[in-house]
DNA sequence: TCTTAATTGCGAATTATTCGCATTTATCTC
DNA sequence: GAGATAAATGCGAATAATTCGCAATTAAGA
């Protein structure tokens, strides 16, 4: 893989974003160094090939975002109303995946990044509305 | 809700799927009937509402795939490889949330009602690849 | 049967993503 | 460091999934 003065931008990018953010949003940030979009969307596929990042697609807006791969393999949590994104700094489900590879012989990979739920707050309006 | 001809062609056409099933793989069965790719993605949004049906977007195609809720809440293995799904008649999660929950005051909520992974069969290929 | 709001069909619009092709650039060899 | 080459990029057009607007139809209830 060549090292490109877009790659480089994509990369920092993506490692000093807090969430996992989608190509729009990269490209909102890189356009001003004058990346392109089809040069985002081709670089992110690449970074995914080379197994840098973790693509989501969230089931409520359908939209794809990117995060750059930690060392430690965790998971970021969203809320599905504020859409503020907290991290997990381990996953939660190594035990019940080797549970589900004993009882189906199916292995299950690559699990989605982001997870979706409710945070405290948005929970409690929640509540409180009923 | 009112039901109609065209509800109770697409909600038999999910009842019958073994599999999740995209819009189009409706459109495909449904369309003899005369209904419209339009009102087959209105129907899925109403029945989404309702809360009769699960979507799910997968992170490796991004498309979106429906599947009828079932009384108790399982979980269909998708491979990635073949794309074989399987049924999983039961929620593995349900522990593991609880104790995300306590952890974080997150409530995960929805989880990917598909889940991707390998089936042993594209396992072994995949092994002696190397 | 009549009324009314909800649903549908149709085609056009929108949006995210991919593609083709000419041009540029990083890397490798000498 | 100069030249050769494949990889990467920019640009705009093409594609594909999904949504929307609006007029016509239909289910449900009075």
């Amino acid at each position: 893989m060549k090292r490109t003065k877009s790659r480089n931008i994509i990369k920092n990018i993506l490692l000093n974003s807090s969430k996992s953010i989608t190509a729009l949003e990269i490209f909102e940030i890189a356009k001003k160094d004058g990346v392109t979009l089809s040069t985002i969307y081709r670089t992110l596929l690449t970074f995914e090939e080379e197994n840098l990042i973790k693509k989501d697609v969230s089931p409520f807006t359908s939209k794809a975002s990117y995060s750059w791969k930690e060392e430690e393999h965790g998971h970021i949590l969203e809320c599905i109303k504020c859409h503020k994104q907290i991290i997990l700094d381990y996953c939660p489900f190594e035990e019940v995946n080797k549970e589900v590879e004993e009882k189906t012989g199916f292995t299950l990979e690559d699990e989605n990044h982001v997870l979706y739920g409710l945070c405290s707050t948005c929970k409690e309006k929640n509540e409180k509305q009923k």
